[in-house]
DNA sequence: TGCGTGACCACGG
DNA sequence: CCCGTGGCCACGC
């Protein structure tokens, strides 16, 4: 594996997010077997936001907070996609999260 | 080249 | 749950 993939590989595992779910950082890392890079994820995410391809909104933390909101368009960008997509937010945080929850371990096995 | 910072997470108290 | 600590890795200065 090409270690300079790494940001592709996150940008390929968000891209594999269904419409309406949510994934943490960590889930990612850890799918890509850096579970304790989660921060990198984020930094991909980052340039991400500038990439129609990669649905950032759909990552958030490990509790469901849209802690990257701050880093869209505009702070409310993040909760209107989602919530454009059916996914409740409260309080900057998604309801039901681990309903919505969506493990690329689980989903796409390891 | 080295240090501080960050869209995080796990652990201990 | 909150708080402090350590670790991870990429980036900017």
């Amino acid at each position: 594996m090409d270690k300079d993939s790494f940001f592709q590989d996150v940008y390929e595992v968000a891209r594999l997010i269904p419409r309406g779910r949510v994934t943490s950082y960590g889930a990612i890392a850890k799918y890509l077997g850096v579970a304790r890079s989660a921060r990198v994820v984020g930094w991909a995410m980052n340039g991400a936001v500038t990439n129609q391809e990669v649905p950032a909104h759909r990552v958030v933390n490990r509790v469901g907070l849209l802690t990257g909101k701050n880093h869209f368009a505009t702070p409310t960008l993040m909760q209107e996609l989602l919530e454009a997509e059916g996914v409740e937010i409260r309080a900057d945080q998604v309801v039901n999260f681990d309903k919505h929850f969506w493990d690329p371990i689980v989903e796409l096995g390891l």
